[in-house]
DNA sequence: AAGAACTCCTGTTGGC
DNA sequence: TGCCAACAGGAGTTCT
């Protein structure tokens, strides 16, 4: 589910309910998750989290103790918060867990004790913050912040999709690339936080299709071509869009859980093969293919 | 070396 | 109605 604009959409809840708490405890449901849960996760129980970044489609929680919690939500990671009083009482027919709250009846619907409830965070002041997760795509880490420079996971991403990133600077990456366009912006070391989705959607505001070589975007003396600006004018458009259509919900907590999903305006090409091309003076049909093993919905008419 | 394909997992959907 | 294959999604790993 989550691409940069759901990410951050996610991160801003948080920091508006969980900064500045005290992690009172870690209560662990399972082993981990893509990776292993980290060995000494629960050792930052005591610390209170003082800052919550967002690098890629990574979240960094920095601990008061100087260490940062890597969390990223794969693809169907989410956090649910509940308030003290808000917490459902327990059901005396269900075992608690690794000793921390125990199950709710209603678990399955509160992500209380829900089966894929994988940990949570108990606050100090009673609040919680509960990370589901069905296909376990997700990824927990916790390290010293001097390690984050060197982190595997993080050394080698590429530019965030903002200024001062531009034209320019994508188009020194894409310089002779044979790869699709579609295929390149998909991968993190070309520019960070652009999914599947947004990738096809952007293609079609910028009018290219995703099957272009990547190299022919850039001029032979390395300028960029008109495609590539009005490329990264739909990249930086369509995930400002994003980010601004999940902040308008963010005053509801749901927006945390990322119930929310991707901006629910409608898509102009993804998910609609077959419906006519959107675009104004277009009568094409959006078409699907696939790519790298993943779905792109282009229309074959304007996208060129 | 670059690019494509495969892999992890599970809930949902579409076709027969 | 029931069964099952296909599909979705991020990114590390493996193959070509």
């Amino acid at each position: 589910m989550p691409e940069l604009p759901e990410v951050e959409t996610v991160r801003r809840g948080l920091v508006d309910r969980v900064v500045g708490r005290q992690i009172a405890r870690v209560v662990v449901r399972r082993e981990g998750l893509r990776f292993s849960f980290p060995s000494d996760l629960k050792t930052i129980a005591g610390t209170a989290i003082v800052r919550i970044r967002r690098r890629a489609k990574y979240l960094l929680l920095d601990l008061s103790d100087g260490r940062v919690l890597l969390s990223h939500l794969g693809m169907s990671g989410r956090y649910t918060l509940f308030r003290a009083e808000e917490v459902p009482p327990p059901d005396p027919h269900v075992a608690p867990v690794d000793g921390g709250v125990p199950a709710s009846r209603f678990g399955e619907t509160t992500g209380f004790g829900g089966r894929h409830d994988h940990f949570e965070l108990v606050f100090s002041d009673g609040s919680h913050a509960v990370y589901t997760d069905p296909r376990r795509f997700g990824i927990l880490d916790l390290f010293a912040a001097e390690a984050e420079a060197a982190h595997p996971l993080l050394q080698h991403l590429g530019p965030e999709p903002f200024p001062p990133w531009d034209s320019e600077a994508l188009g020194r990456v894409l310089s002779g690339r044979k790869v699709s366009i579609k295929s390149a912006l998909l991968n993190q070391k070309v520019v960070v936080g652009v999914g599947n989705i947004y990738a096809c959607e952007a293609l079609h505001r910028a009018k290219i299709s995703p099957r272009r070589q990547a190299r022919t975007l850039v001029r032979k003396d390395g300028r960029p071509t008109e495609r590539l600006t009005r490329l990264v004018d739909g990249i930086q458009e369509i995930l400002a869009d994003a980010i601004d259509a999940g902040g308008s919900t963010l005053n509801d907590f749901a927006s945390v859980e990322g119930a929310a999903g991707y901006f629910s305006q409608q898509f102009a090409v993804y998910g609609r093969a077959g419906q006519p091309c959107p675009a104004a003076e277009c009568s094409g049909t959006v078409k699907r293919i696939v790519q790298s093993n993943r779905s792109s919905f282009y229309c074959p008419r304007c996208q060129r």
